[in-house]
DNA sequence: CTTGACTCTGTAGCGCACTATAGGGTTTAT
DNA sequence: ATAAACCCTATAGTGCGCTACAGAGTCAAG
């Protein structure tokens, strides 16, 4: 155990494959352990932090904002917590993305429509797109 | 035609359902025609404003940016112009909704098994959810 | 003549996730 | 000794679409 390796942020950066600054940025942010210093104030980090940012990474991936990873950390870390406040926060997070796609599919369910009615050469004031615009679009 | 029937800023805002900062800021942008003032400074506009401003809110609402309403206004106004123009911002818009559509059932997919196979009473240390950010997700 | 409701300008703040800049200090190689 | 490559802090800027001041002027009613 106890690797003595210790990382400068450029390395932590490169291996993580984000900027130094995002590294400070998620320090500030308490996303990751604040790190020692040597005497001259440089950050040394352990290997593990490569694997803290990692998890950020992935679970940006998966659509959870910063604060959101920040709760999943604390719970990550919090002594005998139990899966089902993590399982809450993915079941959360499934509703808020359906959400999302659903509110995109209304808008391309809208668009498609005028897309199809449009015709290229038409003059722009006969454009059905506009049209529509102009108008309430009250009914679907 | 030619109504002299002019309204000021907070009319305007109550009919089109904005606040009247949002109309400033929609003239700062660019968005409706600069009013006309009154000896004092005040903002008149004419009844055709509403409109224009109801404009914005349905391109808004089929996914558009005040950037790209922008563009639709000015192709809009263009002399002689086609609808070939409109239409494609339309078909790209609905590229880029279709795109944001994909990303986002990614995420979907990749959460909902992680949620099936995680067991609310199990310790956090076991959770797959928490163990698949950990690892490299490179497959599905 | 004062009160209240309206209007004006200009600037700053919000939340998001960085990104960049200014103005320094440190370490390493030559 | 000096230059390149790294590090530090603190602050400001990005883009989006507003929203909220501060501090002032205007207008109609009572």
């Amino acid at each position: 155990m106890g690797t003595l390796l210790m990382l400068q942020i450029g390395k932590v950066a490169k291996q993580s494959k984000v900027g130094v600054e995002t590294v400070r940025f998620y320090e500030h942010k308490g996303l990751i352990d604040i790190p020692r210093r040597n005497p001259s104030g440089y950050r040394q980090y352990p290997e593990s932090v490569v694997k803290q940012i990692q998890f950020i990474q992935h679970a940006k991936t998966l659509g959870f904002s910063l604060r959101e990873i920040g709760e999943l950390i604390s719970l990550k870390s919090k002594p005998g917590a139990r899966c089902s406040s993590i399982k809450k926060s993915a079941i959360a997070k499934i509703a808020d993305i359906q959400e999302k796609i659903d509110s995109l599919e209304r808008m391309k369910e809208a668009l498609q429509p005028l897309i199809a009615q449009c015709k290229a050469s038409d003059p722009i004031s006969d454009c059905p797109i506009l049209g529509a615009l102009d108008k309430h679009s009250d009914e679907t």
